[in-house]
DNA sequence: AAGGCAAACGCATACGTATTCAGCGCTGCT
DNA sequence: AGCAGCGCTGAATACGTATGCGTTTGCCTT
């Protein structure tokens, strides 16, 4: 009514007697600016509820201030909740780029599409952030693409692979065998595995090498039989230690390769009646929020979620400022509970 | 390299023998272009890879085609998880996003900074929407000032400000109705409530009033010395239900505000050696997704938050669009778990 | 044969900001 | 007095797209 348009740099330059281009570097914090100058505009902009038209000043500078996370899973049965662990590291991701002045475009995508395409070019994103699991002969395709692109991103994960990008993950073998460690100190000795261990999971399988390193290390001979594949959800948790109970293979741990599974675990093994941890220890890994909830509360490998978020972020920022790419490992934690 | 710029539309126009403004027409689907143009044009941008700049676009056609999510919460202890219902929401709402061309932006804010004015007025996004619990008072404010700049934006919440922009919510009465009903069902009569009742919670509230109109109407009058008060942590369900069972009143069912409320009396009941749903029924509110995988799983009413997102999305939508402004009250469930 | 009409397209320009370059007034130095 | 240099500002323009309006062409009408 009163102002039917928003306010341009120009209302501002007339208001304050200068000329637009001065409104601009006032507002910008260009030093040639004038200290009372830019205090006048100031006042004038805050009073009249002027803000910069972040779309004008993205193109014209040719960048927006903004970064892209793509949430991508394949299999995805529509209505599917996206992985926890991933959620949680949202809230970290969004703190930091508050904190360094970007905003965040949040997308979930299949990783079959053409999400690779959508956000840099078009010229909304600085660059991307990648979350997700998968089949890793498309992911492998998708970050090929996105290299030849010179697209900015950082991706979370494995670090399989070598020379796509920039990779920042957890250590998985130090975290399997910080989960080993512990078992073995509660002198369990007869150590299951339940996830998938093949090179299609690297995540997964770096946890079950760096498992039987440490338990080869104490003169341990991993039993194969022991291992039992499983997706990370808890479905399929509860499924392979039912199958390993079946199996009547003799076992007094579990480590599982994530909290979903081992959720499902827990469930299988009290509705077989025995007892956690009397009969069986069973850990974890990720620390995703509902671990601390189950009963008894699972004792897991953390991932830092709050330091894995503000990682991907500044070092995204920095790869978008050109500076070097680099990989780098984040050390898990080991978390007590009463599952072991 | 051998494209060291980003391809505009007067490449492609050069290369398809026709102007720019003809390339823009035909991308976007307008019908006076010819039919073979279009498809010569869109040949030649897929072929090299152009992609129509959006800040160029969202300038031009002064709308950017992006929704922004405001997570809030005021008392925020750094490096909290965000609200898990709201988080669920989160994956319906950038699914429905996607399926209506539009990004999202995605923030988390402070009840008390200035979020309101951070995101439509730098015509970065076209509309807002607004998921959060807090200080009454002080959102009652924000949303004031939202409705004086006509921003376009949607609250999920208790309908309680009316007036105050559009605003979609579960209908909290039936909610709290299902419950008793549920409970009396199974023949409990001492039906305790857990959660803040008061009128800084309408929802609680709202659920607390169903619950007790029930009650009512089956002859039954709420005792109120078995309402306990609790915010939404599960340490905070804890301490309520140890109160309870402190206060010596006898009771054989809890209906808790909150799932994270009733995870937390849960634990309080079993560490004090009752048996559930033996001794005490526990019905929980949200269905959040730890909710299946405590033990024994969670009774509980469910808020559809596939629904949800849904709503929020097209209702804002159609608010950009000049659509009528609507409340919209979506019906809760009740899901029959193992703790009743 | 002349006028009318619709389809298809080009010209010019606007969107609001940021940056380059030039200009102005002034000081200080030779 | 003349000139370099500095501090500050304005004029002009570019960023890439979308759109109002006018123009051309071919075809149909009477």
């Amino acid at each position: 009514m009163a102002s039917p348009d928003k306010p341009t740099s120009f209302d501002i330059a007339a208001l304050a007697g200068v000329s637009q281009p001065t409104v601009s570097r006032a507002l910008r914090g260009d030093p040639t600016v004038n200290e009372g100058t830019r205090k006048r505009i100031e006042a004038i902009a805050t009073q009249i509820g002027y803000k910069v038209d972040k779309n004008a000043s993205s193109l014209r500078r040719g960048q927006s201030s903004t970064l892209a996370l793509l949430f991508f899973e394949d299999p995805l049965p529509d209505g599917t909740a996206i992985n926890p662990f991933f959620l949680a590291m949202l809230g970290s991701i969004l703190r930091t780029c508050a904190k360094r002045g970007y905003d965040l475009l949040t997308s979930f995508q299949q990783l079959s599409s053409d999400w690779h395409k959508d956000y840099e070019d078009t010229r909304k994103a600085d660059g991307l952030i990648l979350l997700g699991y998968g089949d890793y002969e498309l992911y492998r395709a998708r970050l090929q693409d996105l290299v030849r692109q010179r697209t900015h991103f950082v991706r979370w994960g494995s670090v399989e692979l070598d020379g796509l990008g920039t990779t920042i993950g957890c250590d998985n073998m130090l975290g399997g065998r910080l989960a080993a460690e512990h078992l073995l100190s509660r002198g369990r000795r007869r150590l299951a595995f339940i996830g998938e261990a093949s090179s299609h999971y690297p995540e997964f399988r770096d946890r079950y090498h760096g498992f039987c390193d440490t338990q080869l290390e104490a003169g341990i001979e991993p039993d194969p039989r022991l291992q039992i594949g499983a997706l990370s959800i808890e479905e399929s948790g509860f499924e392979a230690a039912r199958q390993l109970l079946a199996n009547k293979v003799p076992f007094d741990a579990i480590f599982a390769a994530s909290d979903l599974i081992a959720i499902g675990a827990l469930r299988a093994l009290q509705e077989a009646g025995k007892s956690v941890p009397g009969d069986v220890s069973v850990v974890g890994f990720d620390d995703i929020p509902a671990a601390s909830l189950t009963h008894p509360p699972l004792t897991t490998i953390a991932q830092d979620y709050n330091a894995a978020g503000e990682a991907l972020v500044d070092t995204l920022i920095g790869e978008i400022g050109n500076h070097s790419a680099e990989i780098r490992l984040l050390p898990p934690r080991l978390i007590v509970r009463k599952t072991s």
